[in-house]
DNA sequence: GATGAATGAGCATTCATTCAT
DNA sequence: GATGAATGAATGCTCATTCAT
């Protein structure tokens, strides 16, 4: 399932060594191919489909993941990588509340971009996986500093599910046709973290 | 795409003519087990699994729904007919916020059931659907009622994007692990309509 | 791994029917063109080679043949049905020494065109297979016919594992060049046979 | 097929040299480890099992051995040099009934430990391979010498032919199962020579 | 010379759709 | 009209062989 170790090999001998250039170049254009090809086809793709844009045989292909549910594996986990990054880096904004709204948008921009990252995230909301760890503390650390300006109650799964719902606001909007109108799915952000303002005392439900 | 006609048919001579007693018995049968296969597997369904349990031949399914695509749509309206009415009498409740409501809340329950039933919305925002015009119209009487309870500038657009990415939220929480946890969702719904509220007066992103 | 039913099949109203007219002949079809096939490449043919001997497409032979390793079972089954039927007679003939002789050249006329046949007595050999038994049955009632012209101590397996060995004979005297040289594996059949007789009382290792 | 050439090589100049001695123990280490993977996992072994046992690269392997097949039929040419020296041996034994018995015992051995061995001699019963030769001439000389003890007309390939017989019984009994059972196939070579006794005095068939 | 990454034809198998019965 | 057998273009994956480093 997890991907092959990053870009090293064993020799016969039994030395490490790094991978040869054209190895490396190739493995980078088999993962660019297939996030494009993802996202464009699903998980559905031919496998040829992508070793046609990456430029390589159907071989290299394997020899860099011996399945294509590792590839895949391979581009959720690296999307992931740098997108948490990048949120990670919004929600540490001073101001607690812009932290938040900065969190969303930064996060909701980068599924915008790449679909399949929040299917990652989604998967994991039955069986616990890496991606909503990761996800789940940056959360937390930004539930913990607007304390006081949240209505109470909220919890770190709220926060979760919120973001996967409005994740898939996104996507709705960008279906074929207008594929950049960024203001329907930003106003539904507004809205909801409004409703998430101390404004509201009445209790959640249990 | 769409359904094929309702229950006639062309004779030779060109007059149209009821189908059959037992045509009818199997279009019903294929389309409720199509319905069933749908939501036990997805998409990709072998249409022998339907066949098979709807009890006939490839031919007779094939004689009804010239494709596949057209057997899933017929499916999707079906449910969207059903589904569309139960909230239109939520929508009628007589308080103008808890029609607000237990329209989201009976509209989202038919989602937990059907999961088929907001892709077909969704297909509609770019490409304008017969469903998302009756949801439109439902959706507008809902906001005429609430005028006064609702910040200013929402829109129609603004429910029926939050009804569909709420909907995601919804299957989300049922996949396979804890099937029957509606508090995840209700919470989410709470929060969302909360934000819809006039105690907001901020201007929407335009 | 053992072959599809006799030629019937269920309908979706739950009673046995026969098989199609056409079906029977192209299941038939397909197990002769899999026997010459598997004769002339081995167990590693192409599906494909196979169907297109057959005259079918690829989904026709897996409609009545599940995977490839059903298709070569039931050919060698099959095989070894008429072989078994044809050695049994053979081994039936009034004079027990007579019989002998006559099992062995049967049985080997049919190794020496079929030559998969006797790949699943080998393969019997470690792992009891029904093919061994039915020949272990044949073999008995060789052996107790002719009980007074064998040298002491010979035994169902030393007849079976002759009757193998023997057949590889038969095989390398196939191999392409003189396809039709008995006379080289008869003489050592008539050898092998005279080393059984009760002229030998030297006890046979244990 | 046939293997390549000693280990030397030509120069662009036209001389002859001898191989660097880097190049000979990989030559050594790449036909041992076919040795043991052939034997393993027999003709359909991958290539890349080959070079890795070998702890060579697969353009070393290649450079060795242009192709799979030259690589196979070095190994089987390097065992048949082996085993042709054991039974050369074994069959110059004084006595020569106790010498064919023993040429028959020690081939059988050899071909119980590596069962490629029979394998290229059964290859060159139609076209005559460098390996028949060898055997013929070890069976012609125990023929001779025990003209007196065999029953009229037994010739060479007799002998040969029944040696490559008794060495798929080798094999049937070695498959998985019980490994080390030599009683079996001792049991059926003591009946086959019995069978080549001058007590039988029939003619063989012509 | 040695290495192992790259190649791509080939393989078993699936499934939406057609058509003879 | 109904049936289900037939079709064949995909699909995920393997492996003998070549060639850039």
């Amino acid at each position: 399932m997890r991907p092959v170790d990053a870009p090293s090999g064993v020799s016969p001998r039994g030395e490490v060594r790094p991978l040869r250039r054209d190895a490396v170049r190739n493995r980078a254009a088999i993962v660019e191919a297939a996030r494009g090809a993802l996202d464009e086809h699903g998980g559905t793709v031919d496998v040829r489909e992508i070793a046609r844009r990456a430029g390589v045989g159907m071989g290299t292909l394997y020899r860099h993941f011996p399945a294509k549910e590792d590839l895949i594996a391979e581009v959720l986990h690296e999307q992931f990588t740098i997108w948490s990054a990048t949120i990670r880096t919004a929600a540490a904004t001073a101001d607690p509340w812009t932290a938040l709204t900065d969190f969303f948008d930064q996060a909701l921009r980068g599924c915008a971009k790449q679909h399949a990252i929040m299917d990652s995230v989604a998967a994991g909301w039955s069986r616990p996986s890496a991606e909503a760890v990761v996800l789940g503390e940056i959360i937390d650390e930004l539930l913990a500093r607007a304390a006081g300006l949240l209505r109470p109650g909220v919890t770190r799964d709220d926060l979760l599910l919120m973001l996967q719902s409005l994740s898939c606001a996104v996507r709705v909007t960008q279906q074929s046709g207008r594929p950049r109108d960024r203001t329907a799915w930003n106003r539904l952000v507004r809205i909801s973290l409004d409703g998430l303002r101390a404004t509201h005392s009445d209790p959640l439900p249990q």
